[in-house]
DNA sequence: TTTATTGCAAAACCTTTGCATGTAT
DNA sequence: ATACATGCAAAGGTTTTGCAATAAA
């Protein structure tokens, strides 16, 4: 499926606009943007796009589940391609990377707990804050 | 020891502000308060304290240990009473209550995780949000 | 041609800061 | 007396929105 049919399944509009920042992500250079890195690599291309419609296409795009959102603690949201494959994060705070995993055994805790208070999850957030292996050597 | 003493050990000057801050916390009627929460009741107590001062004294008491913040999804920064014992949230995205909680497995496993990959973790933020029992009750 | 989308500028929102004034020690 | 804290208003950073112009269907 092409990302023109991509977007009219989702019944948004094939747009210039659109179709550029869904190959930004694609592209793989950098998974984890903000909407200011997606508009600053929209103006590195002069892609002639604003960045109001960044910031719609962003949220359009994570409705329509082709992208998510996440806010870790810069303030800023990040969005990442939605790949459908639940994960957490961990953040760098040295160098500002972020990478992904996953744990059986945590998610199956975290319905564990809902469940034994009588709560109901749709979804969360974690993220581990500290530094990342490469980091963590270049302090020693 | 008094909240006088308290906020003095610290570092910081006994006044006003920071005691009718401090005192709305230990009040309880609200645990997880935002800036604008605390500026509320102020105002309902007709104490002339800026907001300015309740955004100044929030950061000042976080960074003494004597709150701790969170970043929920709403986009603001919430404050609660900080008292050494970590735990994560859960927030009701039906009616807002937030509950707190602590599970010893899920904290061992992110460390282990962690370990496995080299990371260093400084700190976490889990969120799980979804309805609370009493919400999820009133959804049948 | 009809409806959705865009760009721009302005506004909204939460939070921080400069500065003159006031207060705790 | 001195250093710190406050209030106000202004500015900061991120995100949203109104509207006329434009592009997709």
């Amino acid at each position: 499926m092409t990302n023109i049919d991509e977007l009219k399944s989702t019944g948004l509009k094939a747009t210039l606009p659109r179709l550029k920042i869904l190959e930004i992500f694609q592209k793989g250079t950098q998974r984890h943007m903000t909407a200011e890195d997606v508009f600053r690599v929209l103006l590195e291309e002069r892609s002639d796009i604003g960045l109001a419609t960044v910031y719609r296409v962003l949220t359009q795009f994570e409705q329509a589940g082709i992208l998510s959102r996440n806010n870790f603690e810069s303030g800023k949201a990040t969005y990442e391609l939605d790949e459908g494959k639940h994960h957490d994060h961990f953040v760098c705070t040295a160098c500002g990377k972020v990478e992904e995993f996953y744990d059986a055994e945590i998610e199956k805790r975290q319905q564990l707990v809902a469940q034994s208070k009588g709560w109901v999850v749709h979804e969360h957030s974690m993220a581990l804050y500290g530094h990342c292996a490469q980091c963590a050597q270049n302090k020693k």
